[in-house]
DNA sequence: AAAATTTATTTGAGCACTCAAAGAAATAGC
DNA sequence: GCTATTTCTTTGAGTGCTCAAATAAATTTT
């Protein structure tokens, strides 16, 4: 460290404005997250250390402690940072989806296969802690509510659907069940097969058997999941 | 260690017969197998170390170098254990559906819910591997070939079901798939639920689905996935 | 200058793996 | 049949390294 011009002159120029102090913190956060991604996307999570998150960051070990505590904290942001955007995702497409349980069901479906929430990069940072999730509460505890929350959202639009043409409850329940697995299911081909089936043909085959399980609206919905029904 | 009496009563009857030497590895082997599967599923594979194997095996740390190389090939090892016993059962569940591929299909739904190989441990292990299979080309490679295989399996009874009835082949592939998808999905929710969902409950809805997939053959095959089929 | 933030260094625990030696079983020599 | 020799197993303390976290130092902001 050698001298550095000590004082700016004097004059205004403040490169740094205002809310900088509070905006600094959710900034440096934000860059630590996406550090940590990338870390657990080239080095898998269990080889991502401090040192891997710090080289990725451009910034030193000590920044990510002081902002997130420990590593297990940090780590467990990231995998929040990640549901959070698909949350974000799929409720809104839900909003978007108006009254209709048909649109509704297939906006949750698209949702689910727009390369936003359904990349590499994505799949990769869930796999990572599904794996270690049952040895880490925490990591178990985030998955779960976020889980839920759409669960009971397809298990929503599903009851829409099926009581409008006069099936149980119990009905609803199953197939809402139904196809969170097999878009899970999806998922977990994409995630495993090396780049050999897209996200865009998991919403292919999604939209394929969603449409066979349905008879009474299959054909419309599968038109909505695949964006091709023409507008009202 | 004490006296141990020394010779055996000269009699016959070497209570460790001729092949004890080799023997004896496989059983150290299968040991340490399953004394590393114990401690993935209350660590974690992350914290699974040749202290907590060398604990759960009774064994001290030197004997897992001396069979397995290392740690990396002791855990490919048990991953490819794993892969093993379910394929061992799935290829003798399709060997006894015989020429029926409505009996062929059931018997590999039905085997992927066999308490044998979807159990909590299994899954466990599973999800612990595909955890860290994109940051560890061993582990992915193990999964690709046992993956494909069940893969080809399916395809080739949803091939000859659907031609049986018309259909083309390449429909066979996408029932393929997404059969696939429907039970690694309901597999996906077994492992993440705390025990809310059975296999018993798994392989339930993958029947109801499937049933409404096959309109030409899905009641027979639902039936046959219950096992409520009445014999010929 | 006081407080807040960032960077750099130190520390101590925990890790995989080594290795020399001991123990046990098989084989050979008498 | 008995002992000596060789081969195979097992042990566990030791080695060097990596890591998360703590601490100290420097820098910036107010």
């Amino acid at each position: 460290m050698q001298a550095t011009t000590k004082s700016p002159p004097a004059g205004t120029m403040p490169a740094r404005p205002r809310k900088e102090r509070s905006e600094n913190a959710a900034r440096r956060r934000g860059q630590l997250i996406a550090a940590t991604t990338k870390s657990i996307v080239e080095n898998g999570l269990a080889r991502t250390t401090l040192a891997t998150v710090s080289a990725a960051s451009g910034l030193s070990q000590g920044v990510a402690v002081f902002y997130f505590a420990n590593k297990e904290k940090l780590f467990a942001e990231v995998l929040r940072h990640h549901y959070e955007l698909y949350e974000r995702l799929w409720v809104s497409a839900l909003a978007q989806a108006g009254d209709d349980p048909v649109r509704q069901l297939a906006a949750l479906i698209r949702a689910d296969f727009d390369p936003a929430a359904c990349n590499q990069e994505a799949l990769i940072v869930w796999y990572a802690f599904w794996g270690e999730a049952k040895a880490r509460p925490r990591y178990a505890e985030i998955s779960d509510i976020h889980d839920s929350r759409h669960s009971d959202a397809i298990r929503a639009a599903c009851a829409r659907l099926l009581i409008e043409v006069g099936r149980s409850q119990e009905e609803a329940d199953a197939l809402g069940a139904g196809i969170e697995a097999l878009t899970d299911g999806l998922w977990h081909r994409i995630y495993l097969s090396h780049g050999t089936m897209s996200a865009r043909e998991g919403l292919r085959l999604a939209a394929r058997f969603v449409a066979n399980i349905f008879p009474e609206r299959g054909e419309r919905l599968s038109a909505e999941i695949l964006g091709t029904a023409q507008e009202a």
